[in-house]
DNA sequence: ATATTCCCCTGGAAGC
DNA sequence: TGCTTCCAGGGGAATA
């Protein structure tokens, strides 16, 4: 489910309520996430600490605790983050919950428990194994570009669609908007990214960038699960152009959307608008 | 170093 | 109605 927009859009709409708030208190229902949750660190860094700040990075939700500490959050493929009211029913699936100063809830709901919740110093971020490998933010115009995409690209023999959804390059873009800003761009997903060139390069990099705010505007992607941060589904999925229509009509030619399958990852593109 | 393949999990949809 | 198979937004680890 989330990419880089749904993140953000659980970010955004997180950040008025829940910055200024106290953590009343922390129950872990369910530590077997990706990783083993770490209840002490939580019951350490998070429990009793006033959240200062919701940063994101890459997919990572970063809650900025009072005391210096961060607690990184990861939605995987299903993960949810929302507010609920004091005292609602725990659902399947809610497995870590977070009681704030006014009596409402953060609840992590995740049915497929790809998703992780980390506590660590401030100080480790940026030393962080799972975060240090992280590429350029897209929507950081400084850091990425067409020039800096097609520096990037320059010795890179995988896909240009691979090389989009790796995050050691960038971050934030999964299958979906992969898929989407090559189009946007009239790229072939096939593409050796190092054959891309310069003025490609540009027109792909806007893509991405405009693709991903387009997705931020409409308040993601809502496939199946997704929700923001107040149970709210995204509306992005009316903008698909290729994602998920397989057989069905492009929308800028006669041709029909076809699906092949890269790196085990299904990619949907028009053999027609989109150019090797 | 780089490129696929597998795997972690649950559940919804499609096929029989 | 029920069982089986396939597929899914991520990403780390094992494998070629």
């Amino acid at each position: 489910m989330p990419e880089l927009p749904e993140v953000e859009t659980v970010r955004r709409t997180l950040l008025p309520h829940v910055v200024g708030q106290r953590v009343q208190s922390v129950a872990v229902h369910q530590p077997k996430l990706r990783w083993p949750v770490d209840i002490a660190a939580l019951e350490v860094r998070v429990a009793h600490k006033t959240i200062g700040d919701i940063r994101r990075r890459a997919k990572y939700l970063l809650f900025d605790m009072e005391g210096g500490s961060v607690m990184a959050v990861h939605l995987g493929m299903t993960g949810q983050l929302s507010r609920m009211q004091a005292h609602t029913t725990r659902r399947t699936h809610d497995h870590v919950v977070f009681t704030l100063g006014d009596g409402s809830e953060l609840r992590f709901n995740d049915a497929r428990r790809f998703g992780s919740i980390d506590a660590f110093d401030k100080a480790a971020e940026e030393t962080h194994p799972r975060l240090v490998h992280l590429g350029v933010e897209p929507l950081d115009q400084d850091a990425f570009h067409g020039e800096a995409l097609y520096a990037m690209t320059r010795r890179a023999q995988k896909p240009i669609k691979n090389f989009l959804m790796d995050a050691q390059r960038v971050v934030g873009v999964g299958n979906i908007y992969a898929c989407e800003a090559l189009f946007a761009a009239g790229v072939h997903p096939n593409l050796p990214a190092h054959k891309l060139s310069r003025p490609r390069a540009e027109r792909l990099a806007r893509c991405v960038v405009d693709t991903l705010e387009a997705a931020i505007g409409q308040g993601g992607t809502t496939l199946r699960d997704f929700v923001d941060g107040d149970g709210q589904a995204g509306y992005f999925k009316v903008h698909l152009h290729a994602y998920g229509r397989e057989g069905e009509d492009c929308n800028q030619c006669t041709r029909l959307i076809r699906r092949v399958v890269q790196a085990g990852r299904s990619t949907f593109y028009c053999v027609q608008c989109q150019k090797r």
